[in-house]
DNA sequence: TGCTACCAAGCAAGCGCTTGCTTGACAAGA
DNA sequence: TCTTGTCAAGCAAGCGCTTGCTTGGTAGCA
């Protein structure tokens, strides 16, 4: 009965996620309105009107990629900061988490769809997301506080969250996996510039 | 003779300038893809043939707003940088000069358009825009390496350019002209969080 | 037999762009 | 002063094609 049996129903639908993961790619490459229906069917092998039985509207593709690429960068840098290392080593570790969903291969599709595909949600599910965002980035806002108590950094307001995270997004528009620079040491290098040095004791 | 005279040719051809703004603010908001000839045109009071009297194709439309973006704001942050002061005001002007374009009412629908939309230049525009880019860039870099000699910065490298630019750029997706913070603000609050405090003698 | 997952075909709407023509302004010749 | 010709600027209509999506059918498995 183990091997015969090959879960009855649904064996796991991955042609749904095959249609998920070609669509971030199309929509992260060539933009969520400038992919087509027909592109993203070719890209996983089927006729124009087939990816309708598995999702309503294209809309829903978009719904789809995007609640994945938040929830799979909230997860990751979740666990970061539940560490339980230093403030510092924390911080790092949140930048990596952030950087690796943004640039790694799997997912980065996903994430950079995230930041820049969002405005052809409609209002519905634009709300549905937002929730989502605020709490991710209040948990940004929470490292930057302790930061503070442990004297690393001088501000803490919520602009200078979203400094950090411009920073952090606007790597997607420069970054190249074959480049000379890891992703561990962007994250380093990002830390060493906002952290302030501990004064010279 | 003096009075009569209204200047017989042209008069200046404002319509087409009414067309890049259009096609500007309509590209920065729903993106050039989403975007229809019907739009500017409808935009500007006109059907939706005539905008090709003045512009070849569509992308044509996209290449004059992006460049216009692009020669904006090279201008104003060049100008700043000549400007003389000390080397943290001179630093501090430049910032003002890109969130000015970037986010000020006049030009931000172009210098937003020119960092949003740029993919969807063909291969011949891109090219000729990489060239300004790039010669902005320098500037950029410049102005790090002389903060850098005044012992202002640590680190004046091209991954703090961009780590800077990002921050710089990102706000587009946050700065809303009626909230609380002002363009000189935001400004000088990213010249504190970037660079070091001259040390307490 | 029924259900899942897909295909073949195609529809209505909308797309960028072209075409032939109109309109108002103006300058030069008679 | 009237006529004639030219020109910039735009309109009305529509062409060929692409778009998101629908529908009826069916192969293969349970």
């Amino acid at each position: 009965m183990a091997a015969s049996r090959s879960k009855p129903a649904a064996e796991e639908p991955n042609r749904r996620a095959d249609i998920v993961r070609a669509a971030g790619r199309l929509f992260h490459e060539k933009g969520y309105s400038a992919t087509t229906i027909r592109d993203i069917a070719g890209a996983v092998g089927m006729r124009s009107g087939s990816p309708f039985y598995h999702f309503k509207t294209k809309q829903d593709m978009l719904r789809a990629v995007v609640l994945e690429g938040l929830t799979a960068i909230s997860t990751a840098v979740a666990e970061a900061a539940h560490s339980g290392k230093s403030p510092r080593a924390t911080f790092e570790a949140m930048l990596r988490a952030h950087l690796g969903q943004l640039l790694g291969i799997e997912g980065r599709d996903f994430a950079a769809t995230l930041l820049h595909e969002t405005r052809h949600l409609d209002p519905a599910v634009l709300a549905e997301l937002v929730t989502l965002k605020d709490r991710y980035e209040s948990m940004w806002q929470k490292a930057l506080k302790d930061l503070k108590r442990a004297g690393l950094i001088a501000d803490d307001s919520q602009v200078a969250r979203l400094f950090l995270l411009g920073a952090l997004n606007w790597t997607v528009q420069w970054y190249r996996p074959d480049g000379s620079r890891t992703i561990a040491q962007i994250a380093r290098q990002l830390a060493d510039l906002v952290l302030d040095k501990p004064r010279g004791k």
